[in-house]
RNA sequence: GCCCCGGUAGCUCAGCUGGAUAGAGCAGCGGACUUCUAAUCCGCAGGUCGCAGGUUCGAAUCCUGCCCGGGGUGCCA
């Protein structure tokens, strides 16, 4: 990637390699971040450090040599370099530097923070994937969330991607919707191990003949019907999957895709009967035990289709498949693993992400939600409590590895708190600003004459600028990492430097040669930017907010 | 017992592939609205980064042990 910031990192690491001479070819990568203090300069280096040992001398004094090096190499970008406590470098860039910066981010457009896969890969993202026995939870939107904004990174870097949904809609647990919906019909008690949220009832309304029809076909039915209520909110929170899995289609045909994955663990040896049952050798492959594939009774295990699962996935010709799962999967990570392994097949191109749980709150105890005993909150009940966009903001704040609390009664309370509301409040101030400014035309010059602004820029200028500079760093980190969270606490950052800027550079008939130009330029740059990366979050960028905040 | 996640301000959480004086939002206190939109901004207060060792120029971050909370450890999914 090119850009302000690698061109600083480049002149960096060269100046690293002069000092350190044919020596120091194996050095460490010398960090290059933003400075916390004002005191400390624009961006900082721990290059001497790292030298240091290499080269043989005290880190200031390689500093020393370092600074020189780089402002031979940085001409009138740098404004001055300093040594700092144990051997920090620190730059101090010049204004030409910053508004060339702008320039460059202006000019990458739309496709600013975007790039940089390689190599691009085919990737299926499967997530949610909750099972059709009920309603989407309030949990499962966090799954939506995440999944959905990971693959908007992903693509953002360049993927190919497909978003999908398995359906588990064969085994116990449909089968015993279908009892429960069966006993509703019937006026009659949800039998034991039941489902018994209230919508049982809704659906054995909605079934036709659910008191008489055999139990297969009625639980069919109701997984066909829940199946609707999920899609449809899924498309509320704003997922749309490009496949809808059935587990059930695994076992279709013959022989079944469950069928040939047995033929081929059998054909390496890698399964055994015993007990009335087969099993898999998952303990030959750090495993603390074997693992049963078809059950005494006949019936395939979970296990088993998600086997013939991942292998349809693969032989689908994706590079990599990404799974997210609740951590009540936690243990199916290790097994799966063992079995991609048993098949000879990659297990770097499958990644297994868990999601820790979203906890029901409800007078400051915590209950996890459990869909059988039917107290839940409903992902719909969420959505209209707060709406879609702070839902999915409220869901991707915290990291997939941390437990989220919901407090529905808090969460509504604090709707008009929500820092969703900020950035999009900043975006839409930008957006009126442009408009004021005299819209498009004029807009339009300011970009063209921004690049030649020669004057002095602000304290508020420089942060805005550093800010926006971050951006491809920070997406860069959120995909590698699988942690869109980061997008979402970079949005606020950015909406937050921008409103000092706003508090301290009037915009529209700012005085001085250019400096509305510059100043609307900052202003379109950090608007993209922020729309960017609402997007990245699935989250809307409004041009104007309408709804006053809601008193409280 | 073993495995995974978490433990950071009153609350909810960032920061964790080592960097300088640990951040944000909310809650609290005190200020600012004839504005380029106040869903905003400014200031104040608030910390044994679970505990104890270790590694090093430097540890919230890495290693070891322990404590606490959650999850897993089904021929459930």
């Amino acid at each position: 990637m090119s850009g302000p910031l690698s061109e600083l990192r480049d002149a960096v690491v060269a100046a690293s390699g002069a000092v350190a001479g044919s020596d120091g070819a194996t050095a460490a990568v010398p960090t290059l971040e933003r400075s916390k203090q004002a005191g400390f300069g624009d961006y900082a280096t721990n290059a001497a450090m790292l030298l240091a040992p290499k080269a043989g001398a005290a880190p200031r004094e390689v500093a020393g040599r370092l600074a020189e090096e780089l402002a031979q190499r940085l001409g009138p970008a740098l404004e001055r370099v300093e040594v700092a406590g144990p051997g920090f470098l620190n730059l101090f860039l010049s204004d030409v530097w910053y508004v060339g910066a702008l320039a460059h981010v202006l000019s990458a457009g739309d496709a600013f923070g975007g790039g940089g896969a390689e190599p691009a890969e085919r990737i299926d993202v499967e997530f949610v994937s909750a099972n059709p026995t009920g309603p989407m939870t309030a949990a499962g939107g966090r799954h939506a969330a995440y999944g959905d904004s990971l693959a908007r990174l992903l693509e953002f870097s360049g993927h190919d991607v497909t978003r999908e949904y398995y359906i588990n809609d064969i085994g116990g647990q449909v089968r015993r919707l279908g009892e429960s919906i069966q006993a509703r019909a019937r006026g009659e008690d949800v039998p034991e191990g039941g489902y018994e949220g209230d919508y049982v009832r809704e659906l054995a309304e909605q079934v036709p003949n659910a008191s008489g029809d055999d139990v297969a076909v009625v639980a069919e039915r109701g997984v066909e019907l829940v199946l609707g209520w999920i899609r449809a909110s899924m498309r509320r929170i704003g997922v749309e999957f490009d496949v809808w899995f059935s587990e059930g289609s695994l076992h279709a045909g013959e022989p079944s895709a469950v069928q040939r994955a047995f033929e081929q663990l059998a054909a390496r040896g890698e399964s055994y009967r015993s007990e009335g049952a087969l099993w898999l050798r998952t303990s030959t492959h750090g495993q603390p035990k074997d693992e049963v594939l078809e059950r005494s009774t006949g019936e395939p295990s979970y296990f088993a289709s998600d086997i013939a699962y991942h292998l349809d996935k693969l032989a689908r010709g994706f590079d990599r498949l990404i799974d997210v799962w609740g951590a009540d999967h936690h243990g199916h990570v290790a097994r799966m693993h063992a079995a991609l392994e048993a098949l000879g097949a990659s297990t770097d191109a499958v990644e297994l992400i868990i999601m820790q749980f979203v906890n029901l709150v409800e007078r400051g105890e915590r209950a996890s939600m459990s869909k059988r005993r039917g107290d839940f909150v409903r992902l719909d009940d969420l959505i209209d409590h707060i709406g879609a966009d702070a839902a999915r903001f409220f869901m991707l704040q915290r990291s997939h590895d941390t437990t989220v609390d919901l407090d529905l009664d808090l969460a509504r309370e604090q709707t008009s708190e929500n820092p969703v509301y900020y950035v999009q409040y900043a975006h839409a101030r930008i957006a009126s600003i442009l408009r004021k400014a005299g819209g498009g035309p004029r807009v339009q010059e300011a970009l063209e004459e921004a690049a030649g602004f020669r004057g002095a820029l602000q304290p508020a200028e420089r942060a805005l600028v550093k800010k926006l500079l971050a951006f491809p760093d920070e997406v860069a980190e959120a995909t590698e990492r699988r942690a869109p969270h980061r997008i979402a606490a970079y949005a606020l950052e950015l909406a937050q430097t921008f409103s000092a800027f706003y508090r301290d550079c009037q915009v529209v008939g700012a005085e001085g040669a250019g400096t509305e130009s510059l100043r609307l330029a900052l202003s379109v740059a950090t608007k993209r930017t922020t729309a960017r990366a609402l997007h990245l979050l699935g989250v809307g960028a409004p041009e104007q907010m309408t709804r006053e905040p809601q008193a409280s």
